[in-house]
DNA sequence: CTACAAATTTAGACTCACCTAAAAAAATGT
DNA sequence: ACATTTTTTTAGGTGAGTCTAAATTTGTAG
């Protein structure tokens, strides 16, 4: 069984490495854990001769197929519980993130299986991030800002970049949370403002907003 | 901010001591946690100095009000999540206990409240036993098993002792759940078996059964 | 190509929570 | 009352995960 301090590397591993496509850093997983070199090198020798990942002395750590497992778990409870926090007990979805890095530790493949039954198996989290399945999958979305779709295209909100709690209140007004279906009638080219469809409603919505918001096609 | 040990030991000497009645001894608790006798000597030195006990060499401890309440926080933290997993996931009542022994130690106000909010402030968790409030304070109310009443009393079923998921299904099929209200109907006393009504059904109940259906008059 | 800077590793130490074995105190039986 | 048993404490040690300081390796600029 792996510890809390294991699960966290391995996670952060993964994130850094872009899903494993690349090597990372003593440094960068330092930085990124709160910690310092010295303790990363032991770790990683720990997790290396675990086979977690692969780890060659000054030049970084590749995580292995068994790493990204154990990586994925986590990532999948870390987004089911975000999702319940928002979704079901009405958390901001700024509020969320640090409850939820202790939440993600629970060991219960039944509770985790509970809760995303419960949830009706969401794809994608509160920030717009895919949920990957109890195999490990992930779906990946083509993400983009609202700001940058051609007039007349069609698309699903998918999450909102910002936490400004003014902007929360204006979109969750105007009905644009994640999931809803959105359709882009015209651009101002002077000013960047765009008038978007949601539901058959139509509003006017400033450029500053349509970078905040992310849709998928 | 309390280790995940030393909450663990709140809670054991808190449920020892008869909600910090009586004196525990080291190896009560020892046995309770699973550890060795030096282990709590060590551990109760060091919950002595931080004032949550009061340590006497070979007498025992006693647990402080400053304990108490942290006792109590965990004690309702644990019994939210059993009511939560039971009545929200649909996990049976004898599968929660390990789940929420991991569960009770997320920190976090804001998200225990909303859970209480979201299960409507019950009373009590699965087992039947009374949930403390935010301010630690207990409502206790007295259980008695379904057996010990007088013929003609009205009580409301607050828990089922064994765990036998035959009875468990039995209960379930004539609707004896918690929160259910229930009237002796009749009692036989050749072989402890009564007459009971459960939202104006009537059953017969062996002695058996009776003897682990819990009430509250 | 060499000297310096930056990144990384090693060495040694700390805290936490646990352990075993031995010593000490308290409880018990006759 | 005293010897034996039981309980508890002390002493010393372990592994996990962290740290600082020093040593080493790698990268870079002239």
């Amino acid at each position: 069984m792996l510890s809390l301090a294991e699960e966290n590397y391995l996670k952060s591993i993964y994130h850094l490495s872009d899903a494993g496509e690349k090597a990372v850093l003593t440094n960068e997983l330092a930085e990124a854990l709160n910690t310092k070199a010295a303790s990363v090198t032991d770790m990683v020798k720990k997790l290396s001769t675990k086979e977690f990942i692969s780890y060659e002395k000054y030049y970084g750590v590749k995580i292995t197929n068994k790493g990204k497992s154990v990586a994925l778990a986590v990532i999948r409870k870390h987004r089911l519980w975000e999702t319940f926090l928002v979704q079901t007990l009405g958390f901001k979805w700024d509020e969320v993130h640090e409850v939820a890095e202790q939440l993600e530790h629970i060991k219960s493949t039944l509770l985790i299986e509970k809760i995303d039954e419960f949830l009706g198996y969401p794809q994608v989290d509160p920030h717009g991030d895919p949920i990957p399945n109890a195999q490990g999958k992930i779906k990946k979305l083509e993400k983009t800002a609202l700001k940058n779709l051609a007039t007349g295209s069609e698309s699903t909100i998918v999450a909102v970049k910002d936490s400004d709690s003014n902007l929360l209140k204006y979109l969750e007004k105007i009905g644009a949370k994640p999931g809803k279906k959105l359709t882009v009638i015209s651009k101002e080219e002077y000013d960047g403002s765009l008038q978007v469809a949601i539901e058959s409603q139509h509003y006017f919505i400033s450029k500053e907003v349509s970078e905040n918001i992310l849709v998928t096609l």
